[in-house]
DNA sequence: GCGAAAACTGACCACGTGGTAGGTTCTTGG
DNA sequence: CCAAGAACCTACCACGTGGTCAGTTTTCGC
């Protein structure tokens, strides 16, 4: 899982790097509080004192595992600068389903972290909220420009239905993770998309 | 020794209650490996070595928190035997998830550990394996009779669906639960069985 | 190749964990 | 009212936890 980190750069920031690799994995299989430090740091190879040497803590490395994921993620969508047609990042939306469920790994982080997000206490709980609504905030956006450009343009509530889509996939993949073979997500949305008489490839 | 005093039943029975009642609050609030045996029995007014006469260990504590909560919500759904039409049963649903939101605290739990539970080493792994499937069945049959007792009649595929409104419910608990003003469950779910021609009261 | 800074280690700490053992107190049927 | 047994507690165990610290090794610009 963890791929050879390229030789260049400082041997610190490799060192980072391979952390933050294996933080993801193990926080990925197991969840944030069943994840220990020592755990973590044999997988990247150093000892555990040796990983606090390069973050203040275990909180800080869960919300650094979090934001560089959603960085990847970003790139791969694309800003909203490139200008890439409402269509095309609905197609993009509906790969990037796809691609997850060759990482079944990191849709358990995120089911698992989301989910002990919800008490206020918990490291990830402002991250989570944040991120939902800059997703909703993104999905709505989308889905008016896919209503509007449509022929005839379709009479839903933008807001509304991006609650829904981001439902409907995070729901999806924890009935996926729990058992793989009795759920196909990139079909169920794709399903979904068409009720509302869109039309992604 | 007769119905409802207070005092009924044998001492040990209401102790083990309290129990179950404050495993559920607590796991509900926290999630499993985040709560201890001695947070529970301490809510519970006893100690954790009192608590384990009552129960062998933390995982058979777990599971017969989820189980009884399984058999409550069983009753109030009504067996297939309740000569019970399917519109009823399909506004009780409806009722069911309005309810939810008044008890965040149950809903956490089913989230925290469900997710957790994607875990294939997890306790609680076989029986959310399980309660998916049971569940799909039954959404699966009701969405069925639904589809061909309309007028017209449905075409949508019921065990499709069915995923779909699973999943789309249990989507919604994860963002209800970390910003409960930005989701309103039961408008979502209701917007969803409308736009599939159903009519939910 | 030198020397300072960075990387890393091993030992340690205080504490919390699930679980156990044995004794004490309380309930309850007779 | 009285034993028997259930209920419960105190004390303890071995272990794992996140985190600290002083010291050692490695890296890397000069």
């Amino acid at each position: 899982m963890t791929e050879p980190t390229p030789r260049r750069g400082r041997k610190g920031e490799r060192t980072r790097a391979r952390i933050l690799d294996s933080a993801t994995e193990l926080f990925s299989r197991s969840g944030f509080h069943a994840v220990s430090l020592r755990d973590i740091a044999a997988h990247a190879g150093l000892t555990h004192a040796g990983l606090l040497h390069h973050f203040p803590g275990k909180e800080s490395l869960l919300i650094q595992v979090l934001s560089r994921r959603d960085e990847v993620d970003g790139e791969l969508m694309g800003g909203p600068d490139d200008g890439l047609s409402p269509q095309e990042l609905l197609d993009r939306a509906v790969s990037q389903v796809a691609r997850n469920m060759g990482t079944p790994g990191l849709v358990g982080l995120y089911v698992k972290i989301s989910g002990e997000a919800a008490d206020p206490g918990h490291p990830a709980h402002d991250y989570f909220v944040q991120r939902y609504r800059r997703l909703r905030r993104q999905a709505a956006w989308l889905l008016g420009a896919l209503f509007e450009g449509a022929t005839p343009p379709l009479d839903h509530d933008p807001d509304a239905v991006a609650r829904q889509l981001i439902a409907l996939v995070d729901g999806l993949q924890t009935q996926w993770l729990l058992d793989p073979d009795q759920v196909d997500m990139r079909a169920a949305v794709i399903t979904f998309l068409k009720q509302l008489g869109l039309q992604p490839r």
